[in-house]
DNA sequence: GTTACATGTAACTATATTAATTACAATCAA
DNA sequence: TTGATTGTAATTAATATAGTTACATGTAAC
């Protein structure tokens, strides 16, 4: 299983606000970059207002970045979405037989080293911002 | 969304074949401490022994490790089972906009970023191997 | 060769998540 | 008041998980 595109979205989202900072972002005209639907858009967006990374308002058109770009990391787009259940991006079996040394031991084993591997993984996401998804952006397309 | 307890699952069954290596590891016995039912333990033995991590055959009751305990790390067994696509952890939409500026870059900007996490994800897991579990659960059951 | 038992698989179920979509109430600017 | 936008609920189709039943296939032992 992948983690959901809710995630890239995200980010897609964010980095395109500040592109048109001096535009209107509405969630239609995001949709239109993301290619799906404005409900959609939405939804993440409301999200992303929760987490703080956004201000949007009802009836008005438009969303904003509530903070610098450098201050926002794709981690904290990545739990904004929750796109993976707080410490739990590996699930274990729930009941092993507490009969057996392997079944009562398992998971008291396992769980630390799994959760080691997740945080590796979003220390990563932790180490990059939209400021740095932007410039690389900036990049890519001059070679273009 | 999580990744399956396949991969738990899988890694408690190699752990406790060789606890029980001087008895029969039938999907009968395995699936009593993992608590679940035969036919499932026998679906991840059989992702198990494609990957050539144990030797099971048809109509001869047991399985047995095809490494060493030392030889088989969490990473092989997570490859084995199958949980994650190889390479897309993380997914990432489709068709974004090729008019737009963002939409047209932004799978080249993040993909790579998002492998990165996913390999440092991955080599916490290469790093322990089944012996290690093997050792923590004996140490585990000392203290109890 | 028949019996007993185990593995290998297919099929089916219930549940959950994703992504897409429609619909509409609530909100605000002009 | 009008028109446009956000916020949100509900629906759908597709896919994955985990559990389960059923049975054909394969092997050993009698």
């Amino acid at each position: 299983m992948s983690i959901s595109s809710r995630f890239a979205v995200g980010v897609h989202i964010l980095t395109l606000i500040e592109f048109n900072k001096d535009g209107v972002s509405s969630s239609e005209y995001l949709a239109e970059s993301v290619n799906t639907n404005p409900a959609l858009i939405r939804k993440i967006i409301g999200m992303l207002k929760k987490a703080e990374l956004v201000d949007v308002h009802p009836g008005i058109a438009g969303a904003n970045l509530a903070k610098k770009l450098s201050e926002i990391t794709l981690l904290d787009v990545y739990k904004a979405v929750n796109v993976v259940p707080e410490n739990e991006l590996f699930s274990v079996h729930e009941n092993p037989n507490p009969k057996c040394l392997v079944g009562r031991n398992i998971q008291e084993t396992i769980i630390p080293i799994l959760s080691i591997a997740q945080i590796a993984m979003e220390k990563v996401l932790g180490s990059v911002t939209i400021e740095d998804i932007f410039e690389d952006i900036v990049e890519k397309e001059k070679q273009k």
